[in-house]
RNA sequence: GUCCCCUUCGUCUAGAGGCCUAGGACACCGGGUUUUCAUCCCGGCAACGGGGGUUCGAAACCCCCAGGGGACGCCA
C-alpha cells in the first residue's frame, strides 16, 4: 500500500485561522500514525487577496502550535514548487488535455450577464447556476474569440443525469446529484486555477492519498471527482471533518469569536494547551484523558473515532486547560522562560516604551501605567462608562461603530486607527476627546491613561477587538434592534467624506 | 429556494443492541483544606430533539418529522 500522504493547504488571505490548525493538527497526526508524510502547500491563486505577509503569519503560526511539516514552500521536497502561484504551467498543460478530449470548454461571458443570471435564477426561486450559455459556440467561434483576445474561463463540462456517489470515511455513503452541480470555472480569465481545479491536480501530482478537510467541501466533493476521473487518476479517500462553531452555533468567525492564532498567543495561550483544546474537539482519547500533548495523541490516533457534531469553540474550557498547562507542565524556571519571552518582546516593548517615558517619574510607575498592555480582558464595569456629556448608549454606539471600522481598515497600521477616530468624531459631531472616552476605558480601563490610539495599534486587532467588545457587553450589549440601526449608521459613515480642513 | 451534513447535560464528550438508574470533563452551586484568594479534595445540579417501526430488549439499527449547520462566486 502506498505510503499516507495528507496536507494541510491554507490560502493566504488573512490572519492565522484557529480553524487551520485544527484541520492540520488532524491530517498530521493521521499521517504520523500511519508513517506518513505531512505536507504544507499554499493555495494562493486569488491573486488579489493573497500576500506574501499572510503566508509568512501562517507558516509562523503553524509552526509555533508545533504543526511542523514534512514538505512545504520553506522547507522544500521532491513535489514542489509547494506555492500554487509558482505552478501555472502545471495547471495550464493539464486544462488543455481537458479542453482537447472535450471534457471542459471555453466560456466568454461577462461578469455582468452572470450576475444578471444569478438575480434573475434567485429571483425566480431557482439554483442559481450557469445556463450553459457558451456550450453553443461552434469550434470556429471559440477559435476566432481567443484569437482576438476575448477574455474568457474555462468551465467544466457536468453530466446531466444521474448521481455522483462517493464515500466519506467518516460519513458513509454520500450521493448527489449531477444536476446539482454547477459547470464550475476551473481556470480564471487572468489563466490561474480556480481552487477546485488546482487542488485536484496538486493532490494528485503530490501523491495525496487521504484527503482531510472541513464539511462545507462536501458539495463540491462531486466536481473533484469528476477531475479525477477526467484524468484518470485514483482519488484519495476523503475525509470531512466538523466545523468548529460559534457559542451560536454557526461556522467559527471573527465577528463572533476570536479566531485568529496570534489572538490566542498576545492573549498568553501556551501552544501546547491550544493544541491540546483542538484535539479535544470532535475527539477523544480512547482512555478518556482530556490532557494530552500532540505527540500522544498521534500515537493514540484514531480518525473514525471522529465525532460528526460541530463543536463549539468554548474559551471557558481552553482557560481551564491553559491553566492547567500552566500549573503542571511549568517550574519556576519555565514560567519564567515563557513569561518573559510572552511580555517583554523586543519589538513590541520598544513600541510601548516611547509612550510612558515621559510620563513617569519612577520605574516603579511603569506597570501601574502600562499593566493593560499585558493583559488580556480588563476588569471594566459600566460604571467606568459614566460620562457627563455622553451617555451609556453613545458609548456603545462609538464602541460599536469603532470595532466595525477596525475591521475594514486595509492594512493595520497607527495612522489607519488614528484617521478612523477622527473620522468618526467628525461624523458623530461629538469632540475627539469625548469620542476617545470610552474607547480609553475599554481599551486601557482608565479614563486617562497613554494614547489610547497607540494602544489600539500597539495591541492589534484582536485583541483590541476583544476588550472593545467585551466592553459593549458590559454596558449591556447590542440588541438585534440596535444593532440594525448601527448598521445603517455605519453605512453612512462608510460614505461620510470628511470635510476639507479649512 | 435547491441540495448536502449533523442531532446525548448550558459547553466538550463517553456510548459499536442488554455492562445505562446514561459515565467523565468544563461551567455553575454547596462543603473541606488554605491567614485571604487561587490551587487541591469531596459532593450536588444537569442530557439521549419528537413520532413511528425492527427486537425479548434500543441512546445505539431503519423510516418520517422537527431543529441546527453548511454549500450553491472568475473566494478558498
Amino acid at each position: 500500500m502506498a505510503k499516507v500522504r495528507t496536507r494541510i493547504a491554507p490560502s493566504p488571505t488573512g490572519d492565522p485561522h484557529v480553524g487551520t490548525a485544527y484541520i492540520a493538527l488532524f491530517n498530521r497526526c493521521f499521517a504520523r500514525q500511519h508513517e506518513g508524510e505531512f505536507i504544507l502547500r499554499i493555495e494562493d491563486t486569488d491573486q488579489t487577496r493573497s500576500t506574501a505577509r499572510s503566508e509568512q503569519d501562517i507558516l509562523k503560526a503553524l509552526r509555533w502550535l508545533g504543526l511542523d511539516w514534512h514538505e512545504g514552500p520553506d522547507v522544500g521536497g521532491p513535489h514542489g514548487p509547494y506555492r500554487q502561484s509558482q505552478r501555472s504551467d502545471i495547471y495550464r498543460a493539464h486544462i488543455e488535455v481537458l479542453l482537447e478530449n472535450g471534457q471542459a470548454f471555453c466560456c466568454f461571458c461577462t461578469a455582468e450577464r452572470l450576475d444578471a443570471l444569478r438575480v434573475s435564477q434567485t429571483e425566480n426561486r431557482q439554483t442559481p447556476g450557469y445556463d450553459g450559455h457558451c456550450l453553443l459556440l461552434s469550434e470556429q467561434e471559440v477559435q476566432k474569440k481567443r484569437a482576438e483576445k476575448q477574455p474568457y474561463v474555462v468551465r467544466m463540462k457536468v453530466p446531466e443525469e444521474g448521481d455522483c456517489v462517493f464515500t466519506d470515511r467518516l460519513r458513509g455513503e454520500i450521493r448527489i446529484a449531477w444536476e446539482q452541480i454547477d459547470m464550475q470555472v476551473l481556470m480564471k480569465s487572468d489563466h490561474l486555477p480556480t481552487y477546485h481545479f488546482a487542488n485536484v491536480v496538486d493532490d494528485h501530482l503530490m501523491e495525496i492519498t487521504h484527503v482531510i478537510r472541513g464539511e462545507e467541501w462536501i458539495n463540491s466533493t462531486p466536481k473533484h471527482l469528476l477531475l479525477y476521473q477526467h484524468f484518470g487518476w485514483q482519488p484519495p479517500q476523503f475525509c470531512h471533518m466538523p466545523l468548529l462553531r460559534n457559542p451560536d452555533k454557526s461556522k467559527l468567525s471573527k465577528r463572533k469569536n476570536p479566531t485568529s492564532i496570534s489572538y490566542y498567543k498576545d492573549m498568553g495561550y501556551l501552544p501546547e494547551a491550544l493544541i491540546n483544546y483542538l484535539g479535544m474537539m470532535g475527539w477523544t482519547m480512547p482512555d478518556g484523558r482530556e490532557k494530552f500533548s500532540i505527540e500522544e495523541m498521534q500515537s493514540a490516533f484514531d480518525i473514525d473515532r471522529v465525532s460528526l457534531g460541530g463543536p463549539v469553540f468554548d474559551v471557558e474550557k481552553l482557560d481551564w486547560l491553559n491553566g492547567k498547562y500552566i500549573r503542571e507542565n511549568l517550574d519556576v524556571e519555565d514560567f519564567v522562560a515563557a513569561f518573559s519571552q510572552w511580555a517583554f518582546d523586543p519589538v513590541r516593548i520598544s513600541r510601548i516604551i516611547p509612550l510612558l517615558k515621559d510620563r513617569v517619574e519612577r520605574l516603579s510607575d511603569v506597570i501601574p501605567l502600562a499593566g493593560f498592555f499585558l493583559s488580556g480582558l480588563l476588569p471594566v464595569s459600566d460604571a467606568d462608562f459614566k460620562h457627563k456629556q455622553l451617555t451609556s448608549d453613545d458609548c456603545k454606539k462609538i464602541l460599536q461603530l469603532t470595532v466595525w471600522q477596525l475591521e475594514q481598515l486595509p492594512e493595520w497600521s497607527r495612522e489607519g486607527v488614528e484617521q478612523l477616530c477622527q473620522t468618526l468624531s467628525q461624523f458623530l459631531d461629538i469632540r475627539i476627546r469625548e469620542t476617545l472616552f470610552p474607547l480609553f476605558i475599554a481599551i486601557t480601563g482608565k479614563a486617562v491613561s497613554t494614547s489610547v490610539i497607540d494602544a489600539m495599534f500597539i495591541l492589534g486587532l484582536d485583541v483590541s477587538r476583544a476588550r472593545l467588545r467585551h466592553a459593549i457587553d458590559i454596558l449591556g450589549g447590542v440588541s438585534k434592534k440596535e444593532a440594525k440601526d448601527l448598521e445603517r449608521v455605519l453605512r453612512e459613515l462608510e460614505n461620510y467624506v470628511r470635510p476639507v480642513q479649512a
